[in-house]
DNA sequence: TAGTGGTCTAGACCACCCT
DNA sequence: GGGTGGTCTAGACCACTAC
């Protein structure tokens, strides 16, 4: 059994129990892990691996010296998985595939180039691809690469290759931002994915830089309807 | 230092630098707990769980037997910290307040009892507010509570303490489902959040409930322009 | 300064699953 | 069957901080 009370998932599920019944109220303190220890009959390492994982998740607040609390505030913490597109598209039980719409070195827009801290004008490689789940448009991708950090992404043929694949393969760990929004869709956009003009839709932003330098920025325009889900 | 090699964090750095750097490229094996133990000095559970939390942020991918490899398809993973309402629009320094619109039971529709798996006219207590930040409308709360869970909502007074705030103090731990859509506004709730009659906006519904039973549904309707930011 | 959590070690057994 | 990761143990030392 994994749910034995010398496992630490049994540990945190009776430190859970506690919790959540009221036996231990925000603000209160626990007793030491090598109380819980000798109650539960395990190393104190068991109860710490539970403890450790209720603090990341914000129901415990942990001092040395101080002790463990029950936290006063549980902010709720989501946590989102954002698959590449294929996968979201398959896992729905579609099938996949894109088209390359249009992959061309042009300067960028200021909106583009401002975000990612570049000069006005910086000539960048503009990829446009739209996404479908079973032969339905999908989603709409406008990517910007910055080619002074991707400069073999000038040679490469994204209608083979999707540019969120071949940045996966290519580039080594990247930081960014997300933004998640709502908006109306323009006359292009709307017939692209089969939409009404000015319905609204579904739409993410997000910027992509690594240690030095600023790499993508992309918008995913998602076809009506679409909701992204996740459970707390 | 907690950046020694024989530290966890150490350890975890160094792994990260060799997916980084492509010395593992995507799909490849990695050497084994004990032969990475035995390379870096350490006990093999510090290799371990270095590793461990690597594979829980989806970087790599491991099985018994089989070992472990770098993750082909990083699903990176994105947490959002969920404010309640006043802490939102105070962060953006703006002032807040809210106004009861509707305080009344009444049976639920049909799109809210399915959701939480009650029987269709179940009577429910519906209750309406407007948030504001420095007086414009900031957000539509549209929120149904079921009664068979929380028999004392009926004699709450939610123009004084919001419906959130009250089920944070009054309801143990519960769980939940979110989803985050863009709809277009209808007339009413365009007149309230003084948006245009067909307008785009950011919707997040949210669905909670205990262990034993379901609590709440509630669709938070934003006022257009309003974007939901993270980081990765 | 003393008590608490944070971490590391060396060893062990087990669950899983590829071959 | 055997190799791999998953976990537990008992003990130890350390870092932080309330007192």
């Amino acid at each position: 059994m994994n749910q034995d009370v010398n496992s630490w998932r049994g540990v945190q599920a009776e430190l859970l129990r506690r919790i959540n019944e009221r036996e231990w109220v925000p603000g209160s303190l626990l007793p030491t892990e090598a109380e819980l220890a000798g109650e539960f009959g395990c190393a104190r390492t068991t109860v710490n691996r539970a403890m450790r994982e209720l603090a990341e998740a914000g129901l415990l607040d942990r001092k040395r010296r101080a002790g463990t609390r029950v936290a006063l505030h549980p902010t709720s913490r989501v946590v989102l998985d954002i698959p590449i597109i294929r996968q979201e598209v398959e896992q729905r039980g579609a099938r996949w595939h894109h088209a390359l719409l249009e992959q061309r070195t042009e300067p960028a827009p200021t909106s583009v180039t401002s975000r990612m801290d570049l000069s006005a004008g910086t000539k960048m490689l503009h990829v446009r691809s739209l996404h479908f789940a079973d032969n339905h448009p999908f989603l709409l991708e406008d990517r910007w690469l910055n080619l002074a950090a991707l400069a073999d992404a000038e040679t490469v043929d994204f209608g083979k290759v999707t540019s969120n694949e071949w940045l996966i393969q290519n580039v080594p760990y990247t930081t960014g931002d997300i933004s998640f929004s709502a908006i109306s869709t323009d006359a292009d956009t709307a017939s692209l994915l089969e939409a009404q003009e000015g319905e609204a839709v579904f739409v993410v932003d997000r910027l992509t830089w690594n240690e030095r330098e600023p790499i993508t920025s992309v918008r995913l325009t998602y076809a009506p309807g679409y909701r992204l889900n996740t459970r707390v």
